[in-house]
DNA sequence: TGTCTATAATTGTATATACAAATTTTGGTA
DNA sequence: TACCAAAATTTGTATATACAATTATAGACA
C-alpha cells in the first residue's frame, strides 16, 4: 500500500476555520463583534493570507461571519433562517375571506437610502428610495401596518400612484413579475406609531413581516408588515 | 465622486459559475455527468486555474456539484427538494449553525384528550394521547420550548424513548415517513412556565409555531413550539 | 492470464504577488 | 468650523507556481 510521504492531519485554512469557529461558540466573539483582519490570522496561524482568505471566505458562506470591504470582519448578527412559508397578498386575503378590504395612506415619499436600507434593497448609500406607510383594514378594523421601501430608480412613477384602489405591492407585480420573494418573520412589540394605527395595546405582541421581492434578479422592494398577534396568524399546509 | 478606473460587471469566477450553473439547469449537463475539468475551464474562460478552482468550488459548497480527486467534477445527483416548506428539525438547524445542540426533557406522560386536542389530533375525546414537554438549547442557550402531543394508538412505544440523543420529530420521522405537514405561526407573550424555561421575561414577545404532521392521511402528532422572539426568526426564500 | 508498477490525469492545498474597491481616518485649506 | 482631498486600512479578485493526494490506466512481467 502507498503511503503518504506526510500528511497534514487537517489543511490549514481548516484550522483557522474550526479556531474561529470555537470562538465563536464559546462566546469570545459576540455577535456583530470584529473579528481579527486577514493579515492578522495570517501572522498568527503562520499561514499566507491567500489561506486565511480562504477560510474567512468559507465562514461567511456558511453564514457564521460577514464582511465588509474597506471595514472588516464580522460575527454574523443573530439569525435563524429555518425556510417556512408561503405569503400573499393582503388585499386578496381578505376579499377571499369575504370581508370589505380597505386602507389609509399615511405617506408616500422620497427619502435617501442610509446604510441599512442600503443593504436591504442592494443599492448604494443616498440612493433615492421611495417610501410609503399604509395601513390595510378589515371590515374596518386595522389588520396590518405596512411600511414599504421601493429602488426609485427602477419604479420612478411609484409616488405618483393612487393606492386607494390597487396596493402598493400589486402594483409593483405588475410592472415586475415577481420572480423571487424572501421572508423573514418575527414577534415583536410595537412601537408607539405602530399602537396608535393598528390600534392596540403596547403589550400586544405583533408578527413581523419582512418581505423582500425580486423581478428578474432585481431587487424591487422591501416591505415591514406589522400584524397584530392577537388577530393574525400565518398559516400553511402542504404535502411533502 | 470617484469613480472606478474600471469596473468588471462581474467576477470572473462568477461568469464560470453562471455558465455552469446555466448549463445544468437547461440540461446540458444531466445529474451525474462529468463537467470540463479545471484545466479545460481555465482554457475556456481565459483564466487561470485558481480562478476555475474556486468557481468549481463554491459550486460544490451550494450543492451543485461534486467532485472526486484523481476522477472529475460531476453534476450532483438528484436531490429532494422541497421548495415550499421544508419541514427542519431544531437539531439539525442548530448544528448546521456550527453550533452546539442540547436539551433537557420535563415531562412525557400518558393522558387523556379533551376536546380541544381531540379536534387537533382528529381522535375522539378521552382517547389515550402521549404528551412530551423539551427545551431545546443552541449553545446552552434555551432556543425552542417544545410542546407535543402524540396519538398513543398509532406510536404506542412513543413513551419508552429517551430522546437525549434523537429529537421527538425524529424518532417520529422515522416510524412514520412524512407526507404532510401544517404550521400556524402567531406571536404571543409567553406563560409563566415559557418564561422559567425559556429563561425570558414576561414581557419578551415570542413566536407559537403550531406544527400537525401526517403520514399517510394518519393525523401523527401536534407540536406547539415556543421561540423567545429576540432570538429566533422564521425564514424562507424561494423562486416563484 | 493475472498481478504488480509506473505513469497520466485530475483534484486539493499553499504561497507570493499584484492590483482593485470600499470605507474610515487624517490633514489641509478656505 | 466646514469641506474636500489624500492616505491608510481592509477586503475582493486574479494569477503563476509548486507540490500533494487520489484514481484509473497502460505496460511489464511471471
Amino acid at each position: 500500500m502507498k503511503v503518504a510521504k506526510y500528511s497534514r492531519v487537517q489543511p490549514r485554512f481548516q484550522v483557522i476555520k474550526d479556531a474561529i469557529t470555537q470562538a465563536i461558540r464559546e462566546r469570545k466573539y459576540l455577535p456583530d463583534d470584529q473579528i481579527p483582519t486577514e493579515y492578522e490570522l495570517a501572522e498568527k496561524f503562520k499561514v499566507s493570507r491567500m489561506t486565511a482568505n480562504r477560510a474567512v471566505r468559507e465562514l461567511v458562506g456558511e453564514g457564521l461571519l460577514v464582511r465588509h470591504q474597506g471595514l472588516g470582519t464580522f460575527v454574523a448578527p443573530i439569525q435563524v433562517e429555518s425556510p417556512l412559508l408561503e405569503i400573499r397578498n393582503i388585499a386578496d386575503e381578505i376579499r377571499e375571506r369575504h370581508n370589505v378590504y380597505s386602507n389609509e395612506r399615511y405617506k408616500l415619499e422620497k427619502i435617501r437610502s442610509n446604510k441599512k436600507l442600503a443593504d436591504l434593497l442592494g443599492i448604494a448609500v443616498g440612493e433615492p428610495v421611495f417610501y410609503s406607510l399604509m395601513v390595510h383594514k378589515e371590515n374596518g378594523r386595522p389588520l396590518q401596518f405596512a411600511e414599504r421601501y421601493v429602488n426609485a430608480s427602477l419604479v420612478p412613477e411609484y409616488h405618483r400612484q393612487d393606492f386607494s384602489e390597487r396596493t402598493p405591492s400589486e402594483y409593483l407585480s405588475e410592472l415586475f413579475p415577481l420572480s423571487e420573494v424572501e421572508h423573514v418573520v418575527e414577534a415583536v412589540l410595537p412601537s408607539q406609531q405602530e399602537q396608535e394605527l393598528l390600534d392596540i395595546s403596547a403589550d400586544t405582541p405583533c408578527l413581523l413581516v419582512n418581505r423582500r421581492t425580486w423581478s428578474k434578479n432585481k431587487l424591487i422592494s422591501y416591505a415591514r408588515l406589522v400584524h397584530p398577534g392577537d388577530r393574525y396568524r400565518l398559516g400553511s399546509r402542504s404535502k411533502v
